[in-house]
DNA sequence: TTCACTTTCACCCTTTTTGGGGATTGAAGG
DNA sequence: CCTTCAATCCCCAAAAAGGGTGAAAGTGAA
């Protein structure tokens, strides 16, 4: 009984390539292929495969919050996060949101084969390089922000003081003063620069 | 008289099926795959070849500033930027450093391979995403950070202060105010956390 | 040799941020 | 039920950044 397997990344050489990969292998089907998440949101409506490959920097959104989205939908699907992030606080939160598998992209071939069967019996698969960094890194906190927190430093990533920012929100400059703070200590930042750096590595702005 | 190309790239994925693509089409004949900058170096001492597809996101540096290097050494090479940056003022700088090509992951083949064949007989080719983008903002300013303010900006993103810098580089901490202030000016910022958000964005620093 | 730009330093004054110290509500989870 | 934590607000003092402006030495290219 064959897996059905589908890709969401907006590289086509990757794309192509990894498809034909897969289908010469044996290993797998590709019954699907998106190069967004809107279009992949629609696909999956009509045809649910077994493994969804999911890149992280789609242009319409982030992979790593489009997996929890869809695995409150289909709890059973399979999902392995094609990315070329090996940042901890990353591949931990892909992991808390459902995911199955983190595989890099600059990962072997046969890495890439071996990842889909071990995840279409149902097993966890990381990439050799993810793997260790998680047990490298076990015993560090990952940096969960607030929703609230993710919307102001976005504005401060956008150059809007917190007067500003508390006139967006319809909320009190103290409050504003408060997410800031706790942005710095939650992202370890010794200012808001750096925080804003930080927000990029952990991918949590764009 | 077959075309030698080599290519420079992190992702084996894309590099496998890059080479797998050219090498069946018929185009070209790929003499080296290298997985970092310093082992591109080295490479290119033993074997020139006619065309280089440059990454610029490497472990190991950035192939904007790569090219700029390679062209001072090999003045005849010719050089393809492939990336995932649709990025006005990258693109341009890379341009402006001696590439001759930019094409971005997410192009067809087929665009791909017409770049190689252009490129090959001395001619520019830009995908057409990016061939768009110049000539939309044809008339927009690159932006162009001196070396030290560059620095500064580097230490900016890591959260150091003026006085912090100033120490760091040995010069006044007056100094590094104003670099601070040409920055914002240049970048077109507000302040600081939107000037380290455009550097990210520029890839100028990292 | 100009001209532009980098690099360097200086002074003044205003706004914003930072680093402390709190507090209350309400929702979610054990 | 109790704890944790997100979300909201408050105050103060010190540090840092922002805005304006000026200027001089050095480099490199036209």
């Amino acid at each position: 009984m064959m897996i059905n397997l589908q890709i969401v990344d907006d590289h086509k050489l990757v794309v192509e390539s990894l498809s034909k990969l897969i289908v010469e292998s044996g290993v797998a089907r590709v019954t699907g292929i998106y190069y967004n998440l809107e279009s992949c949101r629609r696909g999956l409506e009509k045809t649910l495969p077994d493994i969804l490959l999911l890149d992280i920097g789609l242009p319409d959104g982030d992979g790593v919050e489009f997996c929890a989205e869809i695995m409150n939908t289909y709890p059973g699907l399979k999902v392995i996060m094609l990315t070329t992030y090996k940042e901890f606080s990353i591949a931990k939160r892909a992991l808390h949101n459902g995911a199955l598998g983190y595989i890099l992209k600059n990962a072997e071939s046969e890495e890439m084969l071996a990842g889909i069967e071990t995840v279409s019996r149902g097993d966890q698969f990381l990439c050799e390089e993810i793997n260790l960094l998680l047990i490298e890194k076990r015993n560090e906190e990952v940096v969960w922000l607030a929703k609230r927190e993710k919307e102001v430093l976005k504005y401060i990533a956008e150059g809007y003081t917190s007067k500003e920012i508390a006139g967006f929100i319809h909320r009190d400059e103290e409050t504003v003063r408060t997410y800031r703070r706790n942005l710095l200590i939650k992202l370890n930042a010794k200012n808001t620069p750096e925080a804003v750096k930080k927000g990029y590595e952990m991918k949590l702005i764009w």
